[in-house]
DNA sequence: TGCCAAGACCGAGAAGCGATCGGTTTTTGC
DNA sequence: GCAAAAACCGATCGCTTCTCGGTCTTGGCA
């Protein structure tokens, strides 16, 4: 009945959120331009960066070529993309077996602000219009 | 810049959420009962259900009262709101700094399932729905 | 009022993960 | 070939969950 939710998508960690925003912002760059760019925030190593996108790398969230001496990392996966899944993830694993149809009464309220609250919408909008409004039924 | 995400509601464990399954699912109940439905699907003892549950507590998760010499529990938070903060959470972390506007081109075709999207087109409408329209400036 | 079992509470240990870094090896541009 | 740059490896630390046994507290009952 329960307890077969399975191991998914790791959460980020700190660094390894600003890592990803780095790549999401600069499009591209190697460890050492990963650590240039947050060396102002954060007082980390070269090494410490170099393990954290290795780390990424590992995990599918970065890819890497090799460029010069260095490798070069993208992030293959967009902001949205990841987001998009983790959400998925998260509603998949807290929705429960009850019928879709009970999901009534929310109380975002408290929780969540206007411009969290308008970027969900905008985002779902975006998603349903690129999906097209199918019947519903679709996997 | 970035790197200023904060502590947050900490993501559940396995056993932490079946707890929390069982407590939705019955409204309430004691280590005891909660115990006993877990039974058949995880061999723990009463001891490690009793921990689990404490930590729940002192999450702000769940919430308790004395009956009798042992405690009642109930969840005083939703499966929803509970879902909704760690959406409006993720959302909010990994939305960038970026002008909302840039939210563009989402490509959630691979990730998220009709049923998924649907919930959550369900949820920001309903919030917005009890919200009602604000100028969109409100905390 | 005193006994005792039920249950809360505490502490400890194992496992997993991210963050952190130093040291070593490999590569490459000159 | 050489030296520097960078990858790679592995160790440590801190935090969190899971797990449980042992002890202390308490409430119901005789």
């Amino acid at each position: 009945m329960f307890g077969l939710y399975r191991k998914r998508t790791p959460p980020l960690g700190d660094l390894e959120r600003d890592v990803m925003e780095v790549l999401w912002r600069d499009g591209n760059a190697d460890a050492q331009a990963i650590h240039e760019r947050l060396a102002g925030v954060r007082g980390v190593t070269l090494s410490t960066v170099q393990s954290t996108v290795e780390r990424l790398t590992r995990k599918g969230l970065v890819a890497r070529h090799k460029r010069g001496r260095a490798y070069c990392y993208t992030a293959p996966m967009s902001r949205e993309t990841l987001l998009a899944r983790l959400v998925a993830e998260l509603v998949h694993d807290l929705s429960g077996t009850e019928p879709a149809g009970s999901v009534g009464l929310v109380d975002l309220s408290t929780d969540i602000d206007e411009t969290t609250l308008q970027q969900l919408e905008d985002w779902v909008a975006e998603t349903r219009r690129q999906r097209g409004r199918d019947d519903g039924t679709g996997a």
